[in-house]
DNA sequence: AGCACGCCGACT
DNA sequence: GTCGGCGTGCTC
């Protein structure tokens, strides 16, 4: 028998499928889908095993060493599933498994020092040896980095023999909770038959016996449970289990991130009109088993949440399994309260802010079958059920979703897929859909639903917009307008609370020379570096350099240097001078780098620790504060210019959600939003909660720039060190790519990107525009072959990309 | 990725 | 004349 192997080395030239033979010993139980070590050429590396054979055209196969997992980590769906995204998303297919499972499950390989002659080593180079003793498992090069004084020694045993580099695979991370569990065989009159008999010394030992003396029958004890208990060490048990009275256990269990908290179960609440509308069509494609693609338009407040709920009830209830999708930020406590309490211990949660542990156990429920429900981000949407029978992507129009790295995969195009493959309906869900999506739902190649009020009645909040410019003019030079302003005020004084929203993207704070206009530039790439204040920093947001801030301009020596922008910081600092009694909790990434740090603030504001909660984009999404009454939106402009064009797009979307914010409970809301372009059609579209609208407008603007929906999009990026050699390369792409597609598709470029360097890198794209052009992907593929690229820093590189959110 | 093979420069 | 640089090429 012979196996079809994808072995685990990310490079193009590996990315092929190598055959091995399978020992006797393992083709009883060896299966597609499971992980190997096997030898590759010098080495032993893990491999997937695609397929079982019978025979193979290479002779001299080499035989697979080792089966690590005892049933399969991915079914034969994840592995067409992986074949299709690499061939879709031009990457090595190891990539696109690697995306398909928990980071503990990746091969984690080490070069370390054998010892091969322990005496001559002793006798030779004791100290060395010692170092060796002391580390057993330390990675080669980090030895030589903290024992630079041992390098002679570590070369001079080498030659000799006395020690050895091997390659060393920790192939197997996977950790298992386990829970110590203590009980006895004996009755209570063995156990104080045997009390009696202890060593008058032994006061702990006999605690221990009497615990169990008093217990109600012999049940087993948690460990931790009788040491708490007792106030004692753990010595005093192992005496008992080494005398054979005591008897420990262990067992595996799951970790569970939502263990210690009490989730209130909830049952399904009674549906509008609309809701059962909405909910009818998916159900009866639930019932049929045919694949179907519904875009859910509900506004913010519509229920959209409660009809994905009571479709996955119907699933739940047919045996099957359902997957949902929610952008990592709105993964937020109150989300994952809602599938929690609706569907108990059926849910796992997927989330970044999980430990690798946790992560895998989470995803163990989904592999065993232990759970139905799967919430998560965007690689939630490998969860490995093998009966799904509907797939929920709530926000549908979030950039999250598209991966920005290989696999650059969307998780929208990988739903459809396993929604094929299962044939069980897709539902996409947004109060402002992705152009894309609309279109197609307009087409008739989605199936639109449409939700368009709110539940209970409830109004659109009120939305005023503010011209700053005007303000200016009026010669108020303060972030705030006077009406934002006065209602933050009024509402400080109502003791309600108010959200104000900075989009800081485009207007971080750069430092600037008042008398020459220069601007503080990193080394490494061609951007301007961010101020930190706490830290009195100036940091690169791309590479990470960062240097103290200068005392004068290094151009002109001039002292009258400035930060400029609108940080979340300054707003702060800013609040505080004009509204000193305001309690501010700020939110951005500052603040919430802490694991839970997120979830104690948004916590403390709904507990109305805080009169006005300041932040980020990461306000913007799924939270429900009742007593918030005041949103405000600093700069609604702020990210409008940037190189994409989908900026208008994410304008709306992001004032519409912000808005969403504002009036969730009986008060009524308003909306303030400040900008300098209160003309622009995005913005006064949102301010008039108008999607149709907004879409209307934009699809014209899509139409006359040849932008998606209306064509497709490829992008290709290279970098190098040398300017000359992405150039060159670059047109010579162009060039490629003229002569191999048909006159239909438009190439742009090869110009500088939006970022014209990072760390060094010079980096130039090429744009391709296209409407069907059956033989791009080959093409791309030739390309990609014919120009090698390494990972070394000097080497080129090349990224492609299909339907690129990122424009730089 | 990691290693071998292989073809050109400064050295015992 | 050799040791060693790192440029291609292969790994079932």
């Amino acid at each position: 028998m012979i196996a079809k192997v994808i072995v685990d080395i990310p490079v193009k030239e590996t990315d092929r499928p190598f055959d091995y033979k399978i020992p006797l010993e393992f083709e009883s139980f060896i299966q597609p889908g499971m992980r190997v070590l096997v030898p590759f050429g010098p080495m032993k590396r893990l491999g997937f095993i695609l397929s079982i054979e019978k025979q193979s055209e290479i002779k001299n196969l080499k035989a697979i060493s080792q089966v690590i997992d005892p049933t399969p980590v991915l079914t034969t769906e994840l592995l067409s599933l992986g074949k299709w995204l690499s061939a879709e998303t031009l990457c090595p297919r190891l990539f696109a498994f690697s995306a398909m499972l928990p980071a503990v499950l990746k091969g984690n390989y080490k070069k370390i020092v054998r010892i091969n002659d322990k005496e001559s080593l002793a006798r030779d180079y004791p100290t060395l040896l010692d170092i060796l003793l002391n580390k057993p498992e330390m990675e080669w090069t980090e030895l030589l980095k903290k024992e630079p004084q041992q390098s002679d020694s570590l070369n001079a045993a080498m030659k000799k023999g006395y020690i050895s580099i091997i390659q060393w695979i920790k192939n197997d991370r996977r950790t298992y909770k386990r829970i110590r569990y203590i009980t006895t065989a004996l009755s209570k009159d063995e156990l104080m038959d045997v009390s009696s008999k202890l060593d008058k010394r032994s006061l702990k030992q006999k605690q221990v016996l009497e615990y169990f003396i008093n217990q109600e029958s012999h049940l087993k004890v948690e460990i931790t449970e009788i040491l708490k208990r007792l106030n004692i060490g753990p010595s005093s048990i192992k005496q008992l289990v080494k005398k054979g009275y005591l008897v420990e256990t262990t067992e595996e269990v799951y970790r569970d991130p939502y263990a210690d908290k009490e989730i209130e179960r909830t049952t399904s609440l009674p549906l509008t009109t609309t809701q059962k509308n909405a909910l009818a069509p998916i159900q009866e494609s639930i019932r049929s088993q045919t694949h179907e693609v519904f875009l859910c338009h509900g506004v913010t407040g519509s229920g959209k949440t409660e009809v994905y709920l009571q479709a996955i009830e119907k699933i739940l209830n047919m045996g099957k399994e359902a997957i949902v999708l929610v952008p990592e930020i709105a993964l937020t406590p109150q989300m994952v309260h809602r599938f929690k309490g609706r569907f108990g211990d059926e849910v796992a949660v997927l989330h970044s802010g999980l430990s690798q542990g946790e992560k895998y156990d989470e995803w163990r429920k989904v592999l065993e079958g232990t759970v139905h429900v799967a919430v998560g981000a965007r690689s939630a949407i490998f969860a490995p059920f093998k009966n799904l029978g509907l797939i929920v992507i709530d926000e549908e129009h979030e950039t999250s979703y598209k991966q920005e790295e290989q696999p650059r995969y969307h998780a929208r195009d990988v739903a459809i897929f396993r929604g094929k493959y299962h044939q069980c309906p897709v539902v996409l869900g947004s109060a402002t859909p992705s152009l894309e999506s609309y279109a197609r739902a307009k087409k008739g190649v989605y199936h639109l639903i449409q939700l368009l009020e709110r539940v209970n009645q409830r109004s659109l909040p009120e939305v005023q917009m503010v011209d700053m410019r005007e303000e200016l003019r009026a010669n108020n030079h303060s972030m705030f307008s006077k009406q934002l302003f006065e209602k933050l005020q009024d509402r400080l004084e109502k003791k309600e609370q108010s959200v104000l929203f900075l989009n800081r993207r485009g207007y971080s704070t750069f430092v600037m020379c008042r008398d020459c206009g220069y601007v503080v530039q990193c080394p490494h790439c061609d951007i301007s570096l961010t101020y930190h204040r706490k830290q009195g920093m100036l940091k690169c947001h791309y590479c990470g350099h960062q240097e103290p801030y200068p005392s004068r301009c290094p151009e002109c020596m001039g002292s009258h240097l400035r930060y400029f922008g609108t940080g979340t910081q300054r707003v702060e600092e800013e609040l505080t001078k004009v509204l000193p009694e305001a309690r501010v909790i700020r939110m951005d990434v500052d603040t919430t780098q802490r694991k839970g740090s997120h979830e104690k603030l948004l916590t403390a504001f709904g507990e109305g620790k805080a009169d006005i909660l300041l932040g980020t984009q990461m306000i913007a999404k799924g939270l429900d504060f009742p007593k918030v009454t005041l949103v405000g939106v600093l700069a609604a402009d702020a990210m409008l210019h940037l190189p994409d064009f989908r900026s208008s797009e994410k304008t709306f979307q992001l004032l519409t959600q912000v808005s969403g914010r504002a009036g969730r409970d009986k008060l009524p809301g308003e909306v303030i939003i400040q900008s300098y372009s209160t003309e622009h059609y995005s913005i006064i579209h949102a301010s008039n909660h108008d999607y149709q609208s907004f879409y209307d407008q934009e699809m014209q603007m899509r139409y006359r720039h040849h932008y998606p929906p209306f064509y497709y999009l490829a992008m290709i990026t290279l970098s190098h060190t040398q300017v000359t050699k992405v150039v060159d390369t670059a047109e010579k792409i162009a060039d490629h790519l003229k002569k191999g597609l048909s006159s239909g598709a438009q190439i742009l470029g090869p110009t500088s990107s939006a970022i014209p360097r990072i760390k060094d890198r010079y980096r130039y794209q090429c744009m391709v525009k296209y409407k069907r052009e059956p033989n791009l992907l080959s093409l791309l593929k030739r390309i990609q072959e014919h120009y090698p690229t390494g990972t070394k820093n000097d080497d080129l590189k090349i990224t492609i990309d299909l339907n690129p959110f990122l424009m730089m």
